[in-house]
DNA sequence: TCGCCTTTTGGCAGCGCTGCCAATCCGGTT
DNA sequence: AACCGGATTGGCAGCGCTGCCAAAAGGCGA
């Protein structure tokens, strides 16, 4: 522990098998704990590194390494905003810190080109694993991907083709089963709330299951506001708040996700209109505030953490692998 | 692009030099533009690159670079289940993507342990910078974190000594603006409603600063709820119902912070009680939906996205500094 | 055409570690 | 005392790249 180090130099393997009087290969034995050695190389190699303080270089030893891959995961995600993002980091870091892998992460704000150009600054570091979100990516960023020689998941969606491995759900079946939902209940006068389609595709894909679904019972949507930007509870307070002054008829309003959900619950306390006597509201998600909820939210529940999770237990695996989560209709109380 | 790769092996920047037809200095020095090169070995690279995929090991380019320190930063988060992290993250990446630096994440768990080895980890691939939360570490950590020769820029809290460089705002002073805005508002039979403050030491220095401004105004705290667990919305609401069930006569909850208070919220819709009429109600963050609920919630913003981007700043830098960003206190409308 | 200076270039050591291989050690046999 | 097999050990090449240096190539005025 004490700071006995020529200044400026960190310790290296080399100095610790001078300070144990010990080999090279004896120290990388002992502290890999791979191969056989004695108990006493054990005990003076442990003394040595306690002594000057050694962190191993892993950027040295991932070179030298078999594959020449590092104990590393790159993970690629469109947003830090929503919190759908950071849950899946939380499962998969939850899974990954037990093995002592570290994420290296990047954010793409749902560029596709700014994700391309993560996976090549990602892979530059040569990565154990890649793990993107969705299926939709450049064509450049697959070819990068394939040629990369690592294994790749994709998380979240399932709606589509895959690289090599997938793991999440289906957002047309969210969609789906929402209108189910809504239509069974015997709401007709149905509109759509949402944020920037074109940029979240995956809620474009929850849309178009919605409208499939409704059509097979002989419904339409009657309204669709899209609002610009990220998703956020004022834009969907703002964004009901406008919905309504268009088509006041609504008797139900389907939303991109929870939080848009949220806000539109407080536009409709704020005008005083009862939820869900004079307008239905449905989600998507399920965040914790849903439950909390003087009615709970009618949403759809998904399983973010365990995706993470699932995610990193199919980086051992090998070969192409789908693996449906599925999700879980809340009936709440607001439709 | 085309795969041409004898199979299993990826393209090194031998292979490059040998394929455009130059040496491998000269490849180098094109790749980083670094150094002087004619236009035309410029082409000749680049179309090799092309050709082969190649994308470089940047394992190796640290290694053998000056310093031996990689182009990546380690972040340790206690959490990512609390919007704040995330935003903090949020606040990083993007200042340091801009650089094409990517960040390797660990999470704590809010645990000290967690965090020393998690630091050791994260030095072993030799960051050029280390960023922790809070100031309060092992003294293992503090050794690690001075002795891996990195700086250390410290995130969020400014109420006490940092390692190296510092970045946030005062919490207690957060707690005591808290305080006397509500004392100036009247309130004077006032409770604190938190999540664990063992765990959480922030809150504890908020909520230590709410009451040194509550004695210097001659009050004290009524009444104190204390929740095990993260906060949440579901906890805040359980908690305000226990909270007023013992101390049904408060004026006033101070909140650890704003999920807590959406939950507190929440149940006073439910049970009828007029906000700020009856209970007055104050959060601490300022989240998106605080300003988007019926009547804003009273609160502090704090400056997440901020203290990320500074922090990445600060990276830069030389010697111990301390960047004290404030906090701006919202008044709402329900206190 | 020649010499001189600047730009451009390639060779090669070495970053810190691992994997391989051959050397050494140890305990029990013959 | 010589021998044997397994456990333990150290030496060293090499992972892919960068930095240094000396060599080669141009440019230009005399």
């Amino acid at each position: 522990m004490d700071d006995i180090q020529p200044p400026g130099r960190l310790a290296t393997l080399t100095d610790v098998a001078r300070e144990a009087g010990v080999g090279e290969s004896t120290v990388s034995r002992v502290l890999r704990n791979h191969g056989s050695y004695s108990k006493r190389a054990g005990e003076r190699v442990a003394e040595a590194v306690a002594r000057l303080g050694y962190v191993p270089n892993r950027l040295a030893g991932s070179l030298a390494g078999q594959g020449a891959s590092a104990r590393l995961v790159g993970v690629v995600i469109p947003s830090l905003a929503n919190v759908v993002f950071p849950d899946l980091l939380r499962g998969l870091t939850s899974a990954l810190d037990a093995e002592g892998i570290p994420c290296v992460i990047g954010v793409s704000d749902y560029d596709p080109d700014r994700e391309e150009a993560l996976v090549a600054a990602l892979l530059s570091w040569r990565p154990a694993a890649l793990l993107l979100t969705g299926l939709e990516h450049n064509p450049g960023t697959v070819a990068l991907a394939k040629a990369g020689g690592v294994r790749v998941v994709e998380m979240i969606d399932t709606d589509g083709e895959g690289i090599d491995a997938v793991v999440g759900f289906s957002n047309q079946a969210v969609g789906a089963a929402s209108a189910r939902h809504l239509v069974a209940r015997g709401y007709r006068r149905i509109g759509y709330l949402g944020h920037d389609l074109a940029v979240d595709l995956r809620a474009g894909k929850r849309l178009a299951g919605f409208e499939v679904a409704l059509s097979e019972a002989g419904l339409a949507l009657q309204a669709k506001e899209i609002r610009p930007g990220p998703s956020s509870p004022a834009s969907g307070r703002a964004g009901l708040e406008a919905l309504l002054a268009r088509h006041p008829d609504l008797d139900a309003v389907y939303f991109s996700n929870d939080d848009m959900a949220l806000g539109g619950y407080f536009a409709c306390l704020a005008a005083g209109l009862a939820v869900p006597g004079r307008l239905a509201l449905f989600g998507f998600n399920g965040l914790d505030f849903a439950a909390a909820m003087p009615q709970p939210l009618s949403t759809v529940r998904t399983p973010r953490l365990e995706i993470g999770r699932q995610a990193a237990a199919c980086l051992a695996g090998e070969g192409p692998k789908t693996i449906d989560l599925g999700f879980k209709l809340i009936e709440g109380a607001t439709a």
